[in-house]
DNA sequence: TCTGATCTACGAATTAGTTCGTAGATCAAA
DNA sequence: TTTGATCTACGAACTAATTCGTAGATCAGA
C-alpha cells in the first residue's frame, strides 16, 4: 500500500485535519491550480483503494484517514534508506543534518534524542 | 531534474561501478525478472534527458552519471522531509533513529557527527 | 566467409497516475 | 416550487513511466 506523491499531499491533510470533506482538503491543498473534481477523483481512488474511510450518511461525505502516519512516514523512510543510502541509516541522517536546514533548536533535540535512547 | 525510481536505481548502480555497460548494469540491477533491452531503454531515456553521459567509440557503449551522487541524494531528501515531514529536519531524524534499523556503531557515528557540527 | 551471439535503435503496447467535463442528486433560499 | 449552488459518480482524455519485440549493425570464432 504505496501513496502516490498526490494521495500523501491529502493523507498529510487528513491526519493533521481530521475527518474532512472533499471541499475542505481541496482548499488546503497548494496546488490551487487543480479542478475540485480532480481532488475530488483522488479521494475516491484512495478510498476503493483502502486508505480513507468515508461516512456517506449526509450529502458531504467525510473523509477519514485509515493508514497510520507513524506507519505510512516510516514505510517511506525505509525505502528511501534503502534506495537512495544503501540501507545506511546514519548516511541519510548525516546528510539530513548537513543540509543546513537543522536550526540549533532542531539539533539540540535530536541530543536529548539520542541520549534517552541511550539510557533505555 | 528528478530521477524516477527505476532511474534512480540504475544511478546507484553507476555511482557505485563508474562507467557501465548496459550489461553490466543489467546484471546488477536486483529486478532480474525484467528484459535486457527494458535496461536498455531506460538507459537511453535517461541518456535523452541528460542524466547520463555515453561513450559511443565502440559496439559497447559506457554509461556514466552525470547527476552528482550528494545533490541527488540531497533533493530527495529535502523533498521527503517537506512532502512527509512538514519540514522538520529534527522530525525526519529522530523517525529514522526510531526505526530500529539503526545500530549501535550508527550511533556513535551520528553523535560524533553532532558533535563536530557544533564545534564549527 | 558464414554463423551465432551480442549490441543498439526504435516503435508500440501496457500500466499507473492525474486531470477534467458532464450528468444527475441534493438542498437551501427566494 | 423553482432556481442556483454544491455535491457525487463516472467516463474519458492525457501524461508519464515501464516493458518488450523486432530489425538491423557489429564482431568473434569456426
Amino acid at each position: 500500500m504505496k501513496p502516490t506523491d498526490s494521495e500523501m499531499e491529502i493523507l498529510q491533510i487528513l491526519w493533521e485535519k481530521g475527518e474532512s470533506s472533499v471541499r475542505n482538503v481541496h482548499e488546503q491543498l497548494d496546488k490551487k491550480d487543480i479542478g475540485y473534481t480532480t481532488t475530488l477523483k483522488l479521494m475516491q481512488i484512495m478510498f476503493d483503494k483502502g486508505m480513507v474511510s468515508r461516512d456517506s450518511s449526509s450529502k458531504t461525505h467525510l473523509y477519514k484517514a485509515l493508514l497510520s502516519k507513524e506507519q505510512t512516514q516510516h514505510q517511506f523512510l525505509d525505502k528511501m534508506i534503502d534506495a537512495v543510502y544503501n540501507g545506511s541509516t546514519a548516511r541519510l541522517v548525516m546528510q539530513a543534518l548537513g543540509n543546513q536546514r537543522a536550526s540549533k533548536e532542531e539539533i539540540d533535540l535530536i541530543k536529548e534524542y539520542l541520549n534517552n535512547l541511550e539510557n533505555s
